[in-house]
RNA sequence: GGGCGAGUGGCGGAAUUGGCAGACGCACGGCGCUUAAGACGCCGUGUCCGUAAGGACGUGUGGGUUCGAUUCCCACCUCGCCCCCCA
């Protein structure tokens, strides 16, 4: 700590020196300059070594995707942040709060195609500005850890991890549909297709059947679901969407024998009590039914047509609220496991092959969809469940609810869950069926044909197959020279150097797998890496990370909450189960910051609405603006922001500094009441008095402050810490002692406050009060139980309910007391007379409610 | 269609467990300071009636529970977000 400094370096130059001459104000720029310096000389912000560090904090911000500038918006996320950090810090805690670059990604190779710049550079440039934003703001992050998802030493472990899968048989290559523009002659991401087009071009985006790389989340979907219940200091929201995201369903698998073929259809059913009401099947446009029908030509010409205007319409109306049902009868005929009879199967729109098999079995009676297209088609409708009460089928829709069965031969009369267990006892007897869970949640696609990513580490051999590169020979690096143009492969296969190699295993000619890897796997562990971030043996230090994780907050925007969260918690979960991390979840509290709106909008360079930070810092300083942030709205709520809300937070910081700046310079009253001997009371705190309320209120704001920082109330924290100068200064106005050791109390509490949310600001009073060490490693305070306390209690007094008067009651007085005093009331006592009291409610402490008859 | 939120002054919002609705700030109005403007300071500011004292009403709508409801329950309306033919 750097106890040596310039003291009356932040007095130099009051107010008023900016563009605006007649702007009173205080020294902000200077203050600013004062505060850095000193945190940076101290290394404030740097852990050190983590297996030092007993009370730990590890505050964590989802690192961000270096796009370049930085509006308000995403300030918000690292000013809670650096409150959090900065509040823990004083609250005793070693606290790592590390930042990095989420920096691999399209944006960057978009610049490259159409700016002639190479993705590295570009990434680069935009990491500095970013970071001297970060600066700009006074958001305090451990630079020593910085990493970067783009540099070989960090990527080369993306890549191990990569290899990690491969061994245990969760990364695999398989066929996949993905989203193909003909025109950019390259595959799209879902983000990256907008309203059935490609986003750059704006031609029609159609499906595509390549070979893919895939890690096996799905062996995971239980575990990933059960452990949401142990995340319980995450947002309700955020577990729902996860767990509606998995999509876990329980009913049954059944097996349909198809005529002239050897695999039956599978269908998943989750109301297999049903089955008898089946009386068609239905496919999905890309099951392998159709896809062999076609292959064998046994489609009939119209069907050709019917597909391919199915492709283009489910890419058209993917945002569609609801799509007229089509449907084409293949002609195929399957036998139906329990009566025999044969069922035509139809290929439909409704029928989508990413969830279940890509099959259904069609119960019109049962289920308005089948309902719709039985209906469309003439296709018979078969009811076989009738309700207890109420009306069941009529013809009219489909009957979705419970009941018993009809029409279905020996299980008639059965209700619905003994039908469900009856009928799937049925199948498994006859070996057509069992019961299954079944899960929403796909297997997660990783590879890319994309060049602004890592490597695949695998290498493709003409006669050892697939094979992976050996770990010695990590990092496959990325090679500069490429052709970004995209031609519908990687970029990578391009660069000639990069593409030739030797197989591994056989030493004869070789590929390179050229697909990247999706980025989501880069910041699916990256916050292990900030604990040995320049490790050159291991991905992280198992020792380090088990001590600090999981990350004991996690902050970021709430639009992560499915893919980002459960992709780090899949990740978390494999490492645990081989061997190289002992806890099995990464994020122990989640805070979802809301979004900052402007003019009703999302903040965006197209909509022209981004308030950029750097000029309100600039005017105003940058405490200003972290304040006015801070206290625009609940920070887990969307808020609206308006620039002259931050002439607010200005005209706040200058009323408090006036205030610092009015309190005589005598000793600290931490320091005297330090001294040997000394009560709370002996150095001279006003028994009674104004100067005795004043401490009281100061302390009752103090209680509420800390409350609300702990609660992630910061935005009525601020308005607290108005409150909290408001009162000094209405004390001072009727009159009050400015040398009253209540005065200088008030100001060392209220820097204390202050200090982790306008940090400059507070170090620069801090310093004026007479501290030598930076208020950012002082105490947090706490009320003091003493100037707390009060001879007397004001009540509420309400006739029926409804406010009537006050009432003064001595603290701590019996229920008689009060319920005495307050009948005895003047007033009261005119609303009574002449009426019966029925009853008298004395909540002590609060209020007395007399009820008349 | 399903899930999750949210509806409080002119605006952003406040109200730990059901207990003084509108804290704090913005904006606005008045006054002071100023030649003036700005900045700053003081006062006022939910609606309606009233000169005032005071009173009535009031947290999307309708009902309920309660001595007491912004808060809990039921129904409805509106808005936002997410997943969307999930079998």
């Amino acid at each position: 700590m750097s106890e040596t400094h310039d003291a009356t370096s932040v007095n130099h130059g009051r107010a008023g020196e900016t563009e605006e001459g007649s702007r009173a104000g205080y020294p902000f720029r200077a203050l600013e300059e004062c505060a850095q310096r000193r945190w940076s000389e101290a290394h404030l912000f740097e852990l050190g070594d983590p297996m030092a560090a007993e009370k730990r904090f590890y505050c964590l911000n989802m690192f961000p995707y270096p796009s370049g500038d930085l509006h308000v918006g995403h300030g918000r996320n690292y000013i809670l942040g650096d409150a959090i950090a900065r509040l823990k810090r004083m609250q005793g805690y070693t606290v790592l709060s590390p930042m990095g670059w989420d920096a691999f990604g399209l944006p960057a190779e978009n610049a490259a195609i159409l700016n002639q710049i190479h993705p590295a550079i570009w990434t680069k440039r935009n990491i500095a500005r970013m970071k001297e934003q970060f600066h700009a703001w006074g958001v305090g992050f451990d630079w020593t850890r910085e990493i970067s998802s783009c540099d070989p030493e960090y990527y080369r472990w993306t890549q191990w991890l990569f290899l990690k899968f491969y061994e245990k048989g969760l990364a695999y290559r398989a066929k996949g549909a993905v989203n193909w523009c003909s025109s950019c002659q390259t595959v799209l991401a879902n983000e990256q297709v907008e309203a059935g087009a490609c986003e750059r071009c704006g031609t029609a985006v159609v499906m595509r059947d390549l070979e893919q790389w895939y890690f096996k989340i799905t062996a995971y979907a239980d575990s990933l679901l059960d452990d949401l219940s142990l995340l319980r200091e995450w947002p309700e929201k955020v577990r729902v969407m996860q767990a509606n995201w998995i999509g876990r369903s329980e009913g049954a698998s059944i097996r349909f024998a198809v005529a002239g073929e050897a695999a039956p259809i599978e269908v998943f059913t989750t109301r297999p009590d049903t089955l008898l009401g089946a009386t068609y099947l239905a496919v999905a446009a890309e099951h392998p039914l159709v896809v062999r029908l076609r292959e064998q030509g046994k489609l009939q010409a119209d069907a050709e047509a019917f597909l391919d205007r199915l492709k283009r319409a489910r890419v058209e109306n993917r945002f569609a609220i609801e799509t007229e049902k089509e449907g084409y009868d293949t002609g195929v005929r399957v036998t139906h496991p329990l009566t025999g009879s044969p069922l035509p199967v139809w290929i439909s729109n409704y029928v989508l092959m990413g969830y279940g098999t890509g099959a259904i079995m069609a119960v019109p009676a049962h289920d308005q969809r089948d309902f719709e297209f039985a209906t469309k088609y003439g296709i018979p409708i078969v009811e076989v469940v009738r309700p207890g009460s109420g009306d069941g089928f009529a013809g009219s829709a489909a009957f979705e609810g419970e009941g018993r069965m009809v029409n279905s031969g020996s299980f008639d009369g059965l209700a619905t869950e003994e039908g469900k267990r009856a009928v799937t006892d049925a199948l498994t007897a006859k070996g057509a069926g069992e019961s299954r869970v079944n899960f929403r949640l796909r297997d997660w696609l990783i590879s890319r044909q994309r060049y602004w990513g890592a490597p695949i580490p695998m290498i493709h051999c003409e006669t050892c197959g697939v094979v992976p590169v050996p770990e010695k020979d990590l990092p496959v690096v990325l090679p500069d020279q490429v052709a970004f143009k995209p031609t519908g492969e990687s970029p990578l296969v391009t660069n000639k150097a990069f593409l030739n190699v030797p197989c591994p295993k056989c030493s004869g000619s070789a590929r390179r797998e050229t697909d990247t890897i999706d980025t989501f796997v880069d910041s699916s562990w990256y916050f292990m890496r900030f604990l040995s971030p320049r490790l050159e043996t291991a991905p992280f230090d198992s020792d380090a990370v088990n001590r600090w994780l999981p990350v004991n907050q996690y902050i970021g925007g709430v639009e992560h909450a499915i893919l980002h969260l459960l992709y780090s918690r899949f990740i978390v979960k494999v490492l645990r189960d081989l061997g190289f991390i002992s806890f099995g979840e990464p994020f122990e509290r989640l805070f979802t910051q809301g979004m900052i709106t402007k003019d009703g909008n999302k903040m965006s360079k197209s909509k022209g609405n981004v308030v950029a930070p750097d000029t309100l810092i600039q005017r105003y300083g940058a405490d200003t603006v972290r304040l006015y942030t801070l206290f625009i709205g609940p920070p887990e709520k969307d808020a609206e922001w308006n620039d002259r809300g931050v002439e607010g937070a200005y005209r706040f910081l200058t009323r408090y500094w006036k205030m610092i700046e009015d309190v005589p310079v005598t000793q600290p009253v931490s320091q005297v009441a330090a001294a040997p001997g000394s009560g709370p009371f002996s150095i001279g705190f006003a028994a009674t008095g104004p100067a005795r309320d004043l401490r009281r209120r100061v302390h009752q704001l103090t209680q509420q402050i800390c409350d609300d920082m702990d609660r992630f109330h910061l935005n009525t924290a601020v308005s607290g810490l108005m409150q909290l100068v408001n009162s000094v200064q209405d004390y001072l106005a009727a009159g009050g002692d400015p040398a009253a050791v209540e005065v200088r109390e008030a100001a060392e509490i209220a820097t204390r406050l202050l200090a982790p949310l306008a940090p400059h600001t507070a170090e620069g009073a801090w310093e004026v009060l007479g501290h030598t060490k930076s208020v950012a490693l002082a105490s947090w305070p706490s009320p003091a139980a003493e100037a707390l306390e009060s001879a007397t209690k004001s009540l509420v007094v309400q006739v029926n309910g409804k406010l009537r008067a006050h009432v003064l009651v001595p603290a701590g007085a019996d229920q008689e007391t009060i319920r005495r005093t307050a009948l005895a009331d003047e007033k009261i006592a005119m609303m009574t007379e002449g009426k019966k009291v029925a009853q008298v409610i004395v909540v002590p402490g609060r209020l007395v409610n007399i009820v008349l008859e």
